[in-house]
DNA sequence: ACCTTTTTTCCTGATT
DNA sequence: AAATCAGGAAAAAAGG
């Protein structure tokens, strides 16, 4: 039901971005569904609690992540780097930028980052209530202080990482960029981030690795002759420098 | 409850 | 010799 609801919101009429009316209308107002909801509490910040303009680089990639999760919006026409940026910086950015940025989910980003900007405190709190009904995910991506965006696919992960030096920290490395190959370098280490992610201690390369190679067949990887090292194939996305 | 896809685990054997 | 690569098989986890 949400889903269809929240579908309407960004999928509808034309380029227009007129204001949300109905929030009550179609929710009741959130307090009917999230009673004791606490905008403010006290370890984490929770983005939805406050004002985008206040927001950390952090809370602009949990709303990203949210974004892209609650209105599935397509993750692979967003380019990362572009939203590596602070609240503030986020709510000074024009259509046209979150076009450049994210393609035609940048039309609906947009859209939506004037909706949480205008107020609307019932849209934090429809907001909250998504969070939390979606369960731990958004939360445990908090707790983890991650800066990256969240992605559920080992390749999802292992691109992202590509593409976020702060936390790839020389674990992977682009061998050529353009041709989307790169090498692991760090693979142990690898593993262990791997493992976190999907809370799995005992993961290793040796069963990283047999994933990896389960790519080949869907076509996400390809096959590169050196040790450590692959190649992203036609059906990975989002890994190239200019993308859209 | 069921089904599909992805990931994990384990394994044998080859390669570097 | 120690890592890594190759995949098969099967089970578990995820997602729908």
């Amino acid at each position: 039901m949400l889903d269809s609801v929240t579908h309407s919101i960004f999928l509808p009429n034309t380029m227009g971005c007129e204001p949300l009316m109905s929030w009550t209308e179609l929710f009741g107002t959130a307090e009917d569904y999230y009673p004791t909801v606490d905008h403010q509490t006290g370890s984490d910040l929770f983005w939805p609690s406050i004002h985008p303009e206040y927001w950390s680089k952090e809370n602009v990639c949990d709303w990203l992540q949210f974004c892209c999760d609650q209105y599935k919006l397509d993750a692979n026409c967003i380019s990362f780097s572009h939203f590596n940026i602070n609240g503030l910086q986020l709510c000074s950015m024009s259509q046209e930028e979150f076009v450049d940025a994210a393609g035609i989910c940048g039309e609906y980003l947009y859209c939506f980052s004037n909706q949480i900007k205008k107020k609307s405190y019932n849209l934090f709190y429809f907001i909250l209530a998504c969070l939390r009904a979606g369960g731990i995910k958004s939360q445990e991506c908090h707790s983890h202080g991650r800066t990256s965006l969240q992605s559920s696919h080992l390749w999802e992960f292992v691109r992202d990482l590509l593409l976020s030096p702060e936390e790839n920290c020389g674990i992977l490395e682009w061998e050529d960029r353009e041709q989307g190959i790169f090498r692991v370098v760090k693979s142990e280490a690898l593993a262990k981030m791997w493992g976190q992610r999907k809370k799995n201690d005992r993961m290793t390369y040796e069963k990283l690795s047999r994933a990896l190679r389960y790519y080949y067949k869907t076509g996400i990887l390809e096959r590169v002759d050196r040790r450590l090292v692959y190649k992203f194939g036609k059906n990975a996305h989002g890994w190239q420098e200019n993308k859209l």
